[in-house]
DNA sequence: ACAAAAGTGTTGCAAGTACACCCATGC
DNA sequence: GCATGGGTGTACTTGCAACACTTTTGT
């Protein structure tokens, strides 16, 4: 054992939870209560405990903010600047989460649009601005998107998912061309109910397991 | 100040090193000499210190091992199972390094061919295969494959490594046609020598900031 | 002169982009 | 019947894939 050589490093988890509505992109914050950065805004995080796996952590330090049972969660990236944390040395595994809109119900409040985002604490935006990077990329080749959506949907949601991501405008037909091309889709037979005009057909992914929950 | 509320988990770095010769895509190891995993190959590794970035200990890491100056380097992963070190709970921030071919002087026979590993201690083979793949899917959109040349080079010389990371052979005139395509190349004027056919232009990359070196 | 690597152009195909119209429903 | 979003087909352009021959040098 060679654990009390030397001091080691404190090891957290910072969440960037991702989530899309009322046509944005959104992040979850939280409102420090303790110096620094008192009252200020900074990501949900929290310390991982010592038998905890990692990513057992970020998911559980982003239910004690708020009940969310099925989110997609991936690691992002490890921040371990000597300086970020001036109490003393801090090494941040960052994830980031995709939740489904449908789950966030008393806290939207704390959700707030990634494009106008105030000062955070410590290096937190330019993590966040890191995580939409992500996201983005990620949209090309993954399923990551789906995880912004119910289990059904229409191919218009999803559009507008996408375009609310990637901050432009897609072009209807070929965006739907694209999708289907990528076989991740099945028809349920149903359509979409109370829409003010005609009915669309909702989809489903065609692998429960595309998307990861945890 | 919250240093010792509760144990921390101890922070290394693993670093995977690759580089390219003798016409295969090599992985620096050492062999260990304790327990556990004793005498068994793995990658080099050690404590992040508690004041020192980690990516400078990936570096100051990898420098104990072999002196190499000029090295690319960037973040692959964090490893935070429980289980991955029997003996306490570690966390490892592993890097992935491009290690020209020219700087492999004295300690050839640590670098070994990617595709025919032995067991590795803890979870390396597995760290290894991660980081092969990253390094295959960044040769699309990167200049990363240039870190393993010196700062001139032929074209079939990139072709080559190209060829050697991906693990198959690609049609000269399409990959030529493509990199010049790319626009990071500038032609020196000056020709290969002692080659014992015709001599080839060499290019050097247009901006030296393409790689960022460490 | 010949062996070996350097170097170059064109054609076919697939994927992406741009664009215009009909359909089903609620009001 | 009209406004609104759902849904489809086609032409153009661009990038990728496949393929054969000439050039320059050392021996």
């Amino acid at each position: 054992m060679y654990q009390y050589e030397f001091p080691h490093p404190a090891v957290t988890t910072d969440v960037v939870a991702f989530s899309v509505f009322d046509g944005d992109l959104r992040v979850l914050l939280i409102r420090r209560n303790e110096a620094p950065f008192k009252s200020d805004f900074a990501l949900p995080g929290g310390f991982v405990r010592i038998d905890e796996d990692i990513q057992n952590a970020a998911h559980r330090v982003l239910n004690e903010k708020t009940p969310l049972e099925k989110i997609y969660i991936e690691q992002l990236y490890t921040f371990g600047n000597p300086e970020r944390d001036p109490r003393e040395r801090v090494i941040s595994v960052v994830y980031m989460a995709i939740v489904p809109f449908y789950q966030i119900l008393d806290i939207k409040e704390l959700w707030q649009n990634v494009n106008h985002l105030p000062e955070l604490a410590f290096d937190h935006n330019s993590i966040i601005m890191l995580a939409q990077q992500r996201l983005r990329s990620k949209l090309r080749y993954s399923t990551i998107a789906f995880g912004f959506l119910p289990q059904t949907f229409t191919l218009t949601e999803i559009q507008k998912t996408y375009e609310v991501v990637l901050g432009e405008s897609l072009e209807k037909r070929n965006f739907r061309k694209q999708i289907m091309a990528r076989n991740i889709l099945k028809s349920t037979g149903e359509y979409s109910q109370g829409g003010a005009h005609r009915p669309a057909l909702l989809y489903k992914l065609l692998d429960d397991d595309t998307l990861q929950y945890w």
